[in-house]
RNA sequence: GCUGCUGUAGCUCAGAGGUAGAGCACUCCCUUGGUAAGGGAGAGGUCGAGAGUUCGAUUCUCUCCAGCAGCACCA
């Protein structure tokens, strides 16, 4: 033995320090201090890492034991155990599937598999009772560390080459680390539980199937993926299903449909017909966005929607856009060639149009130009979604020219602007990436890195920590996004803002400053809602339909219970006109019950039922959606109070 | 764009190789009813489009279009 038998101290949470071999396993620390621990841990924390009971401790460390009560770590385990339980499946049923890569995810994990069938949503339930099995079959958890030609060579032998690609892609020489589950091994860094039994057999299922590039590239197989979820207990399986439901009823795309808002058809795929419901909450926030616009120091300008493919070529579109834009050729009699225009997929060059009239001045720096700009983009058909990735769209964009120097200046005054729209919307948080410079891109290092440097310090101040999206930046400049969710977490980017360096040089963009020569602004690109298709789209779904009374297209429907009420209906309805309200009445011949149930459905705000007693004493009776209960009140009050409520946040 | 799935009445969905059904919505009649569906009658469909197989296709096959989930791409 000649071991290393040095003692070593680990330090439990308690604060209580004890000494072990160097070596020992947290499977034996959990030993000595309890039988029941010892059965119940799961995995442990040390020194910050997440560690296998398996693996030796060689020097002192803090550690935790943890069992399924650690929620965090119980998940993580479970769901990446399932993860090899479930490629164990597969390759049980189906010996000729590969096997590549199976990650945890939020709620659960995936695993991507190569195999000639595709698998049918019958396969799922196959496939779920062969995970039940084997999770019943208790079997041992090992690990192993293996060299990386051994493992190469293994996984040569055994056919498995998205494995080998794998393993040739992980860097440097060190060792790598084999799990079992049962006989079935895979790579993989670990940690796991100690036999497949601790998975809770009834606390997982898998969701659905569908395609998934090889690495995430588009020029690679095209793999099949399955998705699973899975919790500590089948009480949090069943409470996540069930929010998932629930989700499902705040899809924009349902409540679309439900509040007569928009719809879409196969003529005009990606394009929105809206509604009369649908454009009045369209043109609300387009009139809230132009006052904030205005208060926020822009000059609102309108530009083409059609534009000749010399300015595209100028701008560089032509060239890395081209795809994605609708282009329409004209044959203009008496013309010796074809007019080629495009659609403007963006604004920004014909901005500079109207930057580039006349002189500029220092003074004139920063010029805020905003546009409600129509953008067509011909994006691919599989990423259109509902009103949230569209074809045809309305950015509520803007650009500011100004100085190197104004970039963070102008940044701050940025965010704060947003920061006040998105409150006003209902977002008290949302989230920031930061994407920093590509490895293709046009401008020195040096002035990357004062961009960088200035975008980040804008948003620290604003009290922001954004979450960073290295290399993910435009080929012209670094750029903040502002992510908002959907109803079932689907991350949107609405909000940007780009800095940009190269427009203005491609478009000879130029500003006479105090020294009386020539200089280059720098154009910064933002869009605030990002699109109001797509902002509408988030704030639906943010809503459950039930928008803010400002924004609900209908607010107040003014209900008769029985006919004698009609006039009286028809004066409060005028009553709440002219107090701003949008009210409309309901004299049909149904029952109260009937038109509480129907406008309850369609999301109407307000419901204010009057009948003999109404009619009688001048009042109203106020329902809330959402609330059972009704208050009898004085129509002039109600009025009153609606008119409030009906007002736009930024003119309270 | 890629993989898989789907496309039947305005909506949600049944259905079968022999040219279609339900509920809700709609229209009309009865009902005037106090806060989430009162009753009755009626009308409504080239079964996504095109081609093929078949005596016969909405049903089977192929192509296309659109939608859904995910991937890739992106506001």
């Amino acid at each position: 033995m000649a071991k290393d038998q040095h003692q070593i101290s680990l330090t439990f949470p308690d604060g209580n320090a004890r000494a072990y071999d160097a070596g020992v396993t947290p499977a034996i620390v959990a030993e000595s201090i309890s039988k029941s621990l010892s059965k119940k841990a799961i995995s442990a924390t040390v020194d910050g890492q997440h560690w296998d009971l398996q693996w030796p401790i060689d020097a002192d460390a803090q550690v935790a034991i943890h069992t399924m009560q650690d929620e965090a770590q119980a998940n993580e385990l479970v769901r990446h155990d399932l993860a090899h339980i479930m490629a164990r499946a597969v390759q049980e049923i189906w010996p000729d599937t590969k096997v590549t890569i199976g990650p945890v995810i939020e709620n659960g994990w995936y695993y991507d598999f190569d195999r000639e069938e595709p698998f049918t949503p019958d396969d799922l339930g196959l496939i779920e009772k062969k995970m039940k099995e084997i999770i019943n079959k208790r079997d041992p958890v090992t690990t192993e560390v293996w060299d990386r030609d051994v493992a190469i060579k293994y996984y040569e032998d055994r056919g498995e080459p998205y494995k080998v690609e794998l393993i040739e892609s992980i860097p440097g020489d060190e060792p790598l680390r084999m799990y079992w589950h049962g006989d079935w091994q895979d790579l993989c860094r670990g940690p796991h539980l100690q036999h497949t039994g601790q998975v809770p057999g009834d606390a997982f299922k898998l969701m659905s199937i569908a395609g998934a590039y090889w690495r995430g590239d588009s020029d690679r197989a095209m793999l099949q993926r399955i998705y699973g979820v899975a919790f500590t207990g089948k009480e949090k399986l069943r409470a996540h299903l069930n929010m998932l439901e629930e989700a499902a009823k705040r899809d924009h795309r349902k409540l679309g449909r439900e509040m007569d808002l928009f719809h879409m058809q196969e003529e005009a795929p990606g394009q929105i017909f809206w509604h009369p419901n649908g454009w009045n909450i369209y043109t609300e926030l387009q009139d809230y966005m132009r006052r904030k616009q205005r208060a926020g120091g822009y000059v609102e300008v309108n530009t083409p929607q059609l534009v000749n493919r010399k300015l595209w070529e100028e701008s560089g579109h032509w060239d890395k856009y081209q795809e994605n834009m609708f282009i329409v050729e004209v044959d203009e009699d008496h013309a010796r060639e074809k007019a080629v225009n495009a659609l403007k997929p963006m604004n920004c060059p014909c901005h500079v149009q109207i930057f580039n009239q006349g002189l500029k001045s220092y003074r004139d720096l920063p010029l805020r130009m905003a546009e409600f700009g129509s953008c067509a983009r011909y994006e691919p058909s599989g990423a259109l979604h509902g009103i949230m990735r569209v074809r045809g769209f309305t950015q509520d964009d803007g650009h500011i020219f100004c100085r190197e120097d104004q970039i963070e200046e102008e940044t701050a005054v940025y965010i704060d602007y947003l920061t006040s729209v998105y409150k006003d919307l209902g977002f008290d948080s949302f989230r920031v990436k930061f994407s920093d410079r590509p490895e293709q891109r046009a401008g020195s290092d040096d002035i990357w890195d004062k961009a960088e440097d200035a975008l980040l310090a804008a948003t620290r101040a604003a009290g922001i920590e954004p979450e960073m999206n290295p290399g993910e930046g435009a080929f012209y400049g670094p750029k903040l996004e502002f992510v908002l969710t959907d109803a079932i977490g689907r991350d949107w980017q609405c909000g940007t803002h780009q800095v940009d360096f190269v427009l203005p040089e491609r478009l000879d963009a130029t500003y006479i400053g105090a020294d009386g020569a020539k200089h280059r602004p720098v154009m910064l690109h933002r869009a605030c809602l990002g699109s109001f298709e797509r902002f509408i789209g988030i704030l639906i779904e943010e809503h459950a339909g039930k928008l803010p009374f400002w924004l609900a297209p209908r607010q107040v429907v003014v209900a008769s219970i029985t006919s004698e009420a009609d006039d009286y209906v028809a004066e409060v309805v005028e009553t709440l006109r002219v107090a701003g309200v949008r009210a409309e009445a309901d004299i049909r011949n149904e029952k109260i019950n009937y038109k509480v149930r129907e406008h309850s459905v369609g999301k109407v705000p307000v419901i204010l039922a009057v009948g003999a007693r109404e009619v009688e004493e001048k009042t109203v009776s106020v329902r809330r959606l959402g609330e059972k209960q009704t208050s009898v009140q004085p129509l002039a009050d109600v009025a009153a109070q609606l008119g409030t409520d009906a007002t736009p946040p930024d003119q309270r």
